[in-house]
DNA sequence: AACGGCGTTAAGTTGATACTGAACGAATTA
DNA sequence: TAATTCGTTCAGTATCAACTTAACGCCGTT
């Protein structure tokens, strides 16, 4: 591997692990993210010289959060991965439905909590109606986001 | 301090931390959340049962990234800190900033990497493409959303 | 100048968790 | 059935960072 891509991969490593993921986790996504085809766990484990137990866990972490996705291959029982083509859907839908449980947290308090301050009352409201309007444009665009993709996939003959 | 709220701080502890902050630093948002005044850095470590140093490290962290500000009393040196009118814009733009670093990584890939494989030049420049159009549609509504508030308190004359 | 309150900084401890190595289980082949 | 080749899981370690205690520095007051 050139060393180009090998300070990419450990940036992409750096950058997830300050998402709260494992630093292994985002070398896998940075290798895969710059691979053409997909990967098995040895071949991962071999490229990043880590031990294919990490791989196994982290592989299917990142599958679980939508950022990889597992593949087959006919008369292969290895699992390959490799980045999903709505890989930006993927990840936006899982960056939302965190930030819904926090807002959540947050407007329940307005309701269950002995509070008897007006600004206090007001301050939760005002959060809560800016998330209801940034939540419902973000869900909108990203919606006609992906139709508009899928037009393009469809003139363009993609499967 | 009442169960439900106690509860309440643990719970923005337990978020933050999974956001990448300190646990204090989440409690310490979470009761400044739902407290109408601001509060000085030693009312903050008796009221959490907390190490004054850690209130004070995690209250600047947490005033450096926009989620606290740091106000003065007229004849105190204290410091008291309290939640920011404009706290989900400041949050927003942070979430905003993060995002845009972690994208630049990527689109840079595409020109900086020997990638010879056209469905991952492809596949890049989709990425960048979906980032930077989502990208625009938040920051538009944001400062829409910004402007409509403003709006509203001049009307309602609050300062 | 000495004292007390306040915030910050530094060293040390503790707790959490990422990662490894090895054992295990399942599926395939010989 | 024995032997391989996968993937997963478990126990152990090692690293990292949050948190505390204690010391320091600064500013006001007496």
């Amino acid at each position: 591997m050139d060393r180009a891509t090998a300070h990419f991969i450990e940036t992409m490593g750096l950058a997830l692990e300050s998402d709260g993921l494992p630093r292994i986790a985002g070398r896998i996504f940075g290798l895969l993210l710059v691979s053409e085809e997909a990967r098995s766990l040895d071949d991962l484990a071999a490229e990043l010289q880590v031990s294919k137990a990490s791989v196994s866990t982290n592989a299917r972490l990142l599958e679980q959060r939508g950022v990889l996705e597992q593949v087959g291959r006919p008369a292969d029982r290895r699992d390959y991965y490799q980045v999903p083509r709505d890989l930006f859907s993927n990840t936006m839908a899982q960056r939302l439905a965190r930030w819904q449980r926090f807002h959540e947290a947050v407007t329940s308090a307005r309701t269950n909590l002995p509070i008897q301050s007006p600004e206090v009352l007001q301050r939760l409201e005002e959060y809560g109606e800016a998330y209801a309007h940034m939540s419902r444009v973000i869900r909108d665009a990203l919606a006609r986001w992906q139709a508009s993709r899928k037009n393009k996939m469809s003139k363009a003959g993609v499967s």
